[in-house]
DNA sequence: AATGAATGAGTTTTCATTCAT
DNA sequence: TATGAATGAAAACTCATTCAT
């Protein structure tokens, strides 16, 4: 049995388990049994590596938002040529596309939001989401726009933005198209 | 103890109890036991009038969109002589006002927005809700823009307001007068 | 309202709602609430009458014996011509008869028989039945028989209407005319 | 505490408790409570390997059918030789054995029987050990009868039994010898 | 590192009973 | 007499966690 690197393995996968059985069963059905089974392992080795039940969900929506923000870094390193709406585009795509990687996140995601409304951790690690998001729009906005101007835009593009996922959340998914075309016409009638 | 009319006190006395306890513990922290307490009865008593927990969850929510969509109509009447983009606004500052009234409800509402994503009677509650109220913009708008595009600005306004509310619960409450101040600017933007 | 004679319409009314309700649902089925509903009354009046549930059950069993004992009473008065082998026959037929007037007793009785097993006074009850219907039979018997194997004969004849009103209580009742004719045969070969 | 071979120490442990608890205090009084006290466990751990009292149940009731017959298939090989009545008195004999080797198995064997009215499962188990002792009583009795008699005999010997092991149940434990005795004695006057 | 075993705290729900009307 | 309202006690069950191995 290999002894080294073992954390580096389950952590990631039961991460997944989770998220897996929170979008199944969402936050009350997703037990550290069913977490457990669907990863394949026991349920104590949750307490083993994230010392506890708690723990595995912090990590989960920590893990959510870091492959967020990681995929927006990219997203915004290879349309770096972009400019304009353009730019802002590249933000509201990759939150859309974020969840047509993994479809489940929807639910999961929402679920985080309604779990932060009770709890300082998920509250700020909600926070943390909800400002780097803004900000990064208001970073490209502010090119095109007063500073002013452009944190209202920013306001209310990040607005649309949780407002169409969250609406999906309800339809199972999110149109991501529609969603994007109906922003960017707002946007080019903000800018133009 | 009086004998007649005692459901017509009871119910939306634990139906207040529910969303406050929802309020301060979260759903997961609103047991029977804890509803039962804010409300001065025995827990067994839920299941009296609303044949289990459950039940009361879901005359809870009712009552929510029922409460909601009355203020709405109210709010219509009274102001039917505006028109234009004022007309629009008294939906999208009702909705804003429904939180002010009682500020508890923002997170209960958002709760209940999680539960519905696992929960078929609570999708089809959070569903009605959702449709209401694109189609009541849709209702205004269609008066100053084609019905096509009437449909996709209901969609935008619908989702601001679902995200704007969204992230106030994040931060305490929503700022009403920011809100539906980017939200005129918005319309007027497009309709002029 | 009719103030007297109330017991006398309510307590055989509530006996066989109870009747009903445990042969519908079983012991564990039978509730006040379910009996009650089955009576078309209140359940709080169950306690008014027989001071409890049990006070209920009690009285039911009591009702179940006293109504056999009186049917056999009238069947062996309207037979007290028959003699030896016949004159038994009137209480083994009787016993069966029973179960055929009102088919649901037989799963009640065997209910209050295992009930029997754990209550002193449903215990009790269980042996006056169990003595009386061995006392009738000797006393039929010792007319054709010495008092030694007139006792033996009872025991054997008591045991057989018992096991085949179990066994029968298993086939969702009781063939009383194939039960009648085996016993028959054993007595003629008992007594010729 | 040790790893393997816990479910088969712990599952006889439990059914053994069970018996124990609803020989004492009835079925209704046979809580997971009870039952997990009297092996000194925590209730919990009933569901974990019944899945639930009902399960145990089930398995204490196949537990006393199977532990029967066993029994009876035992001495119907040790007693290969006998012929005639003999064969025939020793499943009468076994049968009550069984309730000597431990007496409380009478008012639990007579709890299942009633809870066996109103529950498919139950009844199902209670049909299974019904017909087997038939069968195993024409089995032998073919031997010396002619089928159709073979069977009504078996009807009577398998009546005389429950019949008398619920009238044992009555008196706190079955008179072996004397109810053995009368058995023998109708068999001798049907066969001879 | 990983697990099966076991538990205690806590959840919803059921139910017989009491009480004011 | 009869009832709807209300309750307390207790039931089965769930679940995160701990522990010895």
């Amino acid at each position: 049995m290999p002894k080294v690197g073992m954390p580096a393995i389950r952590k990631p996968q039961l991460i997944q388990a989770a998220i897996e059985a929170i979008d199944e069963r969402g936050f009350s059905g997703a037990t550290v049994s069913v977490i457990g089974k669907k990863a394949g392992v026991s349920p104590a080795i949750i307490n083993h590596y994230f010392g506890g039940k708690n723990g595995l969900l912090e990590e989960t929506m920590k893990s959510l938002i870091r492959e967020f923000f990681l995929l927006l870094k990219q997203e915004l390193v290879r349309g770096k040529k972009a400019s304009g709406i353009d730019k802002v585009m590249i933000i509201v795509k990759t939150s859309f596309s974020h969840s047509q990687t993994q479809p489940e996140v929807v639910k999961v995601w929402m679920g985080f939001w309604a779990l932060a409304m009770h709890s300082h951790v998920f509250l700020r690690l909600q926070r943390v989401y909800s400002k780097r998001l803004k900000t990064a729009l208001v970073m490209e906005l502010k090119a095109i726009l007063d500073i002013q101007k452009a944190r209202e835009v920013a306001h209310i593009v990040a607005s649309l933005i949780d407002g169409m996922w969250l609406r999906g959340s309800l339809d199972g998914g999110i149109n991501k198209s529609y969603s994007t075309k109906l922003i960017r016409s707002y946007l080019e009638l903000e800018i133009s």
